[in-house]
Parts: C-alpha cells; structure tokens; sequence
DNA sequence: TTCCGTTCTGCACGTTTGTGCAAATAGCTT
DNA sequence: AAGCTATTTGCACAAACGTGCAGAACGGAA
C-alpha cells in the first residue's frame, strides 16, 4: 500500500489510542486535515491496524456465563442483546461480536475451516481484517443441491474470510449431500478431494454454527433443496435435533446409525473434535435443541451465543 | 465493585466496540442515560477491561524501526512526537504511550522490577489498570541519599504500579549508594534484605529509564544529593556515560572497573541481563549516549523511545 | 429514624467526531 | 500533452461524545 499512507493511519493510530491526543491535534502534526485524520484512523480500524479487545477476568464473568462455561466446558461468549430485538438484528449484533471475536484467534500459518449457512455468512459480513501470513481457509462440506451447483452461496463467504484475513482459499466443490454412499466412497478417493480433506484433517480453527431442525427460521439445509421427501422422513424417524455442518446428531449428542451422515460431505464429529479451537455461533433462540445436542457432542470448544439463548440453554427463560 | 456496575460496563463495552452501537442505543439498552454509558465506558477502558492494541505487521514497519530493530536488537517502539515540542511535553507523551505498551506484557504471577527516575516517574502516572494475580512489584536499586531517605518518591511511583497490576509491592529501604562498599556486603548478607535481593533475582520484566551524563534535563543521580563532590570526579575520571537502576556503564557497554558500582545498589548488568523481558523508556535527544552505552550492553529487550531520539540513533537527525 | 458525607445520575452545554459533496489530485491511456 | 477515470482532500453540517454541576440516591453513625 501507498507506503506513506499506511505509515500515517500508524503514526495517526498511535497518537490517538495510546497518547489520546484528538483528531485536530493529530491532524496539525501530519499537516492535514481533521476529516483525514478521522479517515486514517478508520481504516486503521478496520484494516486491523488497531484492535480493541475486552477481556473479562473470568472470576468476574458474569454468572450466565460460568454457569454455561462450567454445564458445558466451552470457552463462552454471550452477546448481549435485548430480547425484544427480531432474529434478524439479533443475527447481525451475534454476527459483528463473532466476528470480532473470532478475528483474535486467528494467527499466521492457520488452517481455518468453515461451514456455510446463514449464521457464517452473517458472520462473514463483518470481518475485520487482519494479515496474516500463509493461512488457508478451506471449506467444510460441499454446498451444492439439486437445483444449483452452491457455488456462489458458498463462495462468497470463503472468499470474505480470505480476504480479510490475507488467506488462500480452497472451496470443496461437491453437493452437500450425494444421492448415493458409494459416490462419496469414490470421490473421496480422487487426488482432487483428497487434497482438500488433507487440509480439513490439519485445520487448526473450526467455525460453525448449527442447524435446528424445529427452527422456525429453518436452516438452508432443511428448506433449501438440499434433501428430498424421503431424507426428510428418515430425518423425522430417528431423533435427529440438528446439524453441524450437514452432519446430523441427536440431543444426547450421539450420531451412529444416522445414514443420512453416510452420504453428507461434511466432516464426522469424531474429525471435527481433533481440531484444536473449534468455534460455534449461535443466534436465536429456536436453534436451541440443535445447540444442545452439538454441546452435548462436545462439538464445540468455544461458543458465541446471543443473551436470549443463552438464558434457556441454562434453564432460566427470562431475566438475570 | 457493585456486582451490577461492573457487569453493566461490561455490557457496555461489548455493545459499543464490538457492536458498533451508539452510545444512546445502548442506554435505551441498559435504562440509564447516555452520559452514564458515556462513564461506564471509560471506567471499562481504565479498569484495563477494554484493551486497545497497536499491532503494527513487522514487516510494514517504518524504516526507523527496522533499522534500530536490526542494529541493536531490541523491539523497539518508536513514539511519534514533533521534535519542536519542548522535553516537558515529550516526556509525557512517551510515558503514555510507555504505559500503554507495558499493559499487555504484565501478567499474572510476573515480578516485575522497577528502577526509579524521572522517565519511570512519569510513565507510573499514566498506567492504565490490569488485574493480575500473585503479581509482585519490587524495587530495583535504593533510594535513600544524604537528605531523606528517598522512600516517598520512590515509593510513590511503585505504588502506582502495585495498584495499577494489583500486585504487592516490595520496597527497597536502602541509599542509592553505600558510603562503604563493605556495609553493602554486610548488608547484603542480611535476611530483610535477601527477600528483596531473591525476588529481584527472579523478576520476569523490568523496565528502567536511563541516566544519562551530559543530559541537559540531568537525571535525580547526577543532580539530587546521592553523590558527594568526590564521586562525581571519579566519574568524570572514567568515561561513563551514563547508569540503568544506579549502575554505571561506558559507551561500548563495559562496565569493569568502575568502583562507584560496588557501593551501588542496583542489580548488576549481568543480573539485570538475565531478565527475560527488560523494557527501557527513554525520552529526549539529550540521554542519546547514556541509551547508546545502554543498548551496547545489551540491557534491553524492548525500547520505547521519542521520534527524534530514534532519528539520532540511527544518525540522521532530521526527517524521514 | 434522622442526619450527614459520599457516590451516582441526568441535564445542558461545548467539544469532538463522522460523512456527503464538490473540488483537487493522482494515475493511466491515447 | 491532453483527456479521462478513480482516489483523495477539505469544507460544512449533523451526529455523537465528554464533563461540570446540581440534585437524587445511597450508606453508615448516632
């Protein structure tokens, strides 16, 4: 970048959060005016430059969150939120803390995976970066259907993950679930897919949210054509409360004799609990059966949550 | 530390910086007025709750740093500062931005060694709160003069670090400098003394300024009182160009033979070497020899220094 | 309970900051 | 060099913010 425009967004950034001086103070230092200065400082902001972080001592947590972080083992980030807010805001405030919060943990040499679904792309939007050196974001499971090939969907928001944080992409250009085991047994085989299975199998950061099949604002697994009458009927025939990455778990967490996950592109939970920071996003109080169900798979070693969901995940619905 | 104060600033913080909302949305939020999130706010940013960081890619470093990052091996902080601002003004400015760069590096269970000084002085009231555990604050050299015992300024400017990392603090009773060398070897055997000399041993960060013999802003021990006329010859009669903690050094680092510094109380360079974090913050043109003999004797790890200082380091005095 | 000293709150005001817009500048192409 | 487009700049205005002050709420002590 312009050489003498990044040095100045620094030397702006430094004046100001560590010696607090004001914009017109900074401005007459770099001879220029306060509305560049404001500019400057911006893009610091969101080009990583600069980065806020909140660090609750944990022995100060709130209760909510002990509780959570105790019931569960998983490191524990509610997002207050009014309850009175609809889904969609509530998704996009959930969507903006994640995001900021997931921007910390991720390092130089990272392996991230990523599922897709309305929750990440939320999360997708807002990004901040942060450079990195060679890190990779590979994708999860495939996203094609049987009326598109997903790629689009899909791609879009591995394409947002690389660029905000300087990373390859690899997408994983299969259907989200094939028609008949044996294909995947086959194409699993294929230099092609292997290549990308070998990078899920080193991926040093998961990020997820969870599909719930009572979900009133239904997942895009249950509504968007990825399954037919019959998967959807075998689905209803076996308990099953949700999803994480297309691959299927009832409430007590188990998934064995799912045989919908025989013919799912996404990876088995036993793969998914090797990776080291696994991290699951959560808005709305509807996905609470799926939430369960993933943390009783022990899916998940972090967890962003909003409030609401929060509350009914520990029992009490209403106030603190 | 009303249990509902603390967790509303808590709440507050989340909103505004990692949700990007107003501060009037969040008081609609929270049922109190504006100017109270306006004072949540800033209690969360100096209860070191909100952390703001400058992480400035090492490879898109300015010039300035990687050049003194290479020649003298330090992680070096340049402060941005006008050079036509008077000392007065620079100083202040480098101990804020000091203070800030130091927050992050304390943890829990450090020792942390502090040399008094003017520089230290002013970095100490600027510190902004960091709730640590099992930390301890320990002063590195005596205090003590032929006029008072030194203990209230000293003590002072531990204190405000004792409270800002909420770590005990050990003080360090004795003179700057023994009259007699053999009294500090008696007093050195003695078990008060020890205890200091044992934390002092295993301290994990220390930060010092430095002295610096031809400064025009003199530091307190050329100038207050710790050395009678007969020392200050012996100086002058040795090369010194300036002290860390009250240990003096030439300008290639060496400092053998220097008999001042067997009556000192001050760690040794040796043992101060064995630190593994040592910041040194040093403001003005004038201390330029005392922190050139300083980084010849690999005293520090990390330096936080003045724009125009650093210019002079490197050796070319004006712009960049 | 009343009293008094302390802390907390909201208001009002002045200051600081974000941003649409038009002019200026920089970067390319012909 | 001229011409064109894409950025960047400063201005002006509106929005957001910090803070002194006076009154309210709190927390003991008598």
């Amino acid at each position: 970048m312009p050489r003498s425009r990044h040095s100045d967004a620094l030397r702006a950034a430094q004046m100001y959060y560590l010696q607090d001086l004001t914009m017109d103070a900074i401005a007459r230092e770099l001879r220029t005016s306060r509305s560049t200065v404001s500019r400057l400082l911006s893009s610091a902001r969101d080009t990583g430059l600069v980065q806020v972080q909140i660090r609750s001592p944990l022995d100060s947590a709130p209760e909510l969150e002990r509780m959570i972080r105790e019931q569960h083992n998983v490191d524990v980030h509610v997002v207050p939120v009014l309850d009175t807010l609809n889904e969609a805001e509530t998704l996009d405030r959930v969507a903006m803390q994640a995001a900021r919060t997931i921007g910390p943990l991720v390092d130089s040499n990272a392996i991230i995976g990523i599922a897709w679904g309305a929750t990440i792309s939320a999360v997708s939007r807002h990004l901040t970066r942060k450079i990195t050196h060679d890190s990779i974001v590979v994708q999860l499971n495939g996203a094609g259907n049987m009326q598109t090939t997903g790629i689009t969907y899909a791609s879009d928001i591995m394409r947002r993950f690389g660029i905000a944080y300087g990373a390859r992409v690899e997408q994983f250009p299969v259907p989200a679930f094939f028609d008949h085991a044996s294909t995947k047994t086959a194409m699993w085989k294929e230099r092609s897919v292997r290549r990308v299975l070998d990078l899920q199998d080193r991926m040093s950061i998961a990020i997820f949210g969870v599909g719930s099949v009572d979900s009133s604002y239904p997942s895009h697994v249950y509504a968007g054509g990825y399954l037919d009458e019959n998967d959807l009927k075998l689905l209803a025939g076996s308990d099953v409360v949700g999803d994480v990455a297309t691959v299927f778990f009832r409430a007590d967490g188990s998934s064995d004799g799912i045989t919908l996950n025989e013919r799912s592109t996404g990876p088995s939970h036993e793969q998914l609990r090797q990776v080291r920071r696994r991290i699951c996003v959560v808005s709305g109080a509807s996905k609470i059966d799926g939430l369960r169900g993933a943390l009783a798979a022990r899916l998940a070693t972090d967890l962003i949550v909003d409030e609401a969901t929060a509350r009914r995940l520990v029992g009490f619905g209403d106030s603190a």
